[in-house]
DNA sequence: GCCATGTGACAACATGCGATGTCAGATGCA
DNA sequence: TGCATCTGACATCGCATGTTGTCACATGGC
């Protein structure tokens, strides 16, 4: 519960802020849902506000375009994936860690389906803007891998395109699985995505 | 040369379909600049066909929609790459195989940027005809590679995980590469890309 | 030279879009 | 109760698009 601000009052039995942000929130998991459904481009701003059953004028109250609300979006499914996937790794010996970091990724994108098709498909090549985030969020990714696999951290200026070489094949594994409506069990998946990367680590690539 | 038609005649030295062809090829080609300019989405058939010196009456002449040539310049994209990569493949060992093609594959995208760009970012998640070529592209390409690899051939109604994850790999690392504008020399890359599947091989993954 | 065919510039039309505005009615507070 | 605020349905505007059509002019075969 927030703070009212002058010239403005409960209702509903919440605060304005409050309101405001749970408008946003819906907006943000239709646009999802839309995204998900025609994909971004075709994903008008009246058709989002129809699916959060809010019009036009709450929109741009909490997104200045339709842009942005792709952003927010994307950041949203960001950084839910990486707080699981942080949250797993609890140590141990790398190998350990290398596999629980891959089960709750693989994990959360088969749980989230409509969320994992606009993270991998609706979200890219569409904006400037999330290109840029989407490549900051595989980078890292590729820092939480690299000690991992025996690989120098990588500059932060360039890619490193060895371990650009193995996120690149975590992340289309996970497509074809995602294509194929999640249809083999998710520890097949994290099995062969595990020993992926141990192939690479073996060798010291 | 083509023969004439009935109802057609020469013009400015060329027949009614020559000059049809030549329109079609350079709708393709102008296609291919747009796309890599502004992206598919906002190529419009007015821009396309500015860009080609052409009016929009033979856009339609030789296509039914947007969607119909964005299928043909990807597939004159695809066709180029594979000719080029299979050419390069002259037998010998394994490892020089792989060697040959990822070296006839990176040149090729090197020397045509445009057509990189519209084949690893503009052509995908727009239209669901062209994402199925360009599945179709993967396999084809991972069917090349299964033997090479030491892989069983993958079974033509599925998708091999396993291999996906090298030819996502390889993907990525091109994608990458065209991202920095092919800032580093093409040697590099192929070097990289090469000891990256030498390493999965090794494994017997 | 005549006339059918080919060409290019551009108009026309319906459609859908982003963005902004209007307005009646619902709700909460003094 | 009275009134400012909040809400939702909808209108409106300018603009770009796909697609089809029009029309004057160029070209080539007879």
């Amino acid at each position: 519960m927030t703070e009212n601000v002058k010239g403005q009052r409960e209702y509903r039995g919440s605060s304005g802020a409050d309101r405001m942000r749970e408008r946003r929130e819906r907006l943000i998991e239709a646009a999802i849902a839309v995204y998900a459904e025609r994909g971004y481009p075709k994903a008008s701003v009246r058709a989002i506000c129809k699916e959060a059953k809010l019009t036009e004028r709450y929109f741009y109250e909490s997104f200045a375009s339709g842009e942005d609300l792709l952003v927010a979006a994307f950041e949203t499914i960001s950084d839910e994936l990486f707080e699981v996937v942080d949250a797993a790794d609890s140590g141990g010996e790398p190998e350990q860690r290398i596999h629980a970091r891959l089960r709750a990724y693989y994990d959360a994108l088969h749980q989230r389906p409509s969320a994992t098709r606009v993270f991998f498909i609706d979200t890219v090549n569409v904006s400037k803007r999330v290109d840029v985030l989407f490549e900051h969020a595989i980078r890292r990714f590729e820092r939480g891998m690299a000690e991992l696999l025996d690989m120098p951290a990588p500059a932060s200026d360039t890619v490193d395109l060895r371990l650009r070489g193995v996120s690149g094949g975590l992340h289309q594994i996970a497509l074809a699985w995602m294509r194929e409506d999640f249809a083999r069990p998710t520890t097949e998946v994290v099995e062969i995505a595990l020993r992926f990367c141990l192939a690479i680590r073996g060798t010291g690539m």
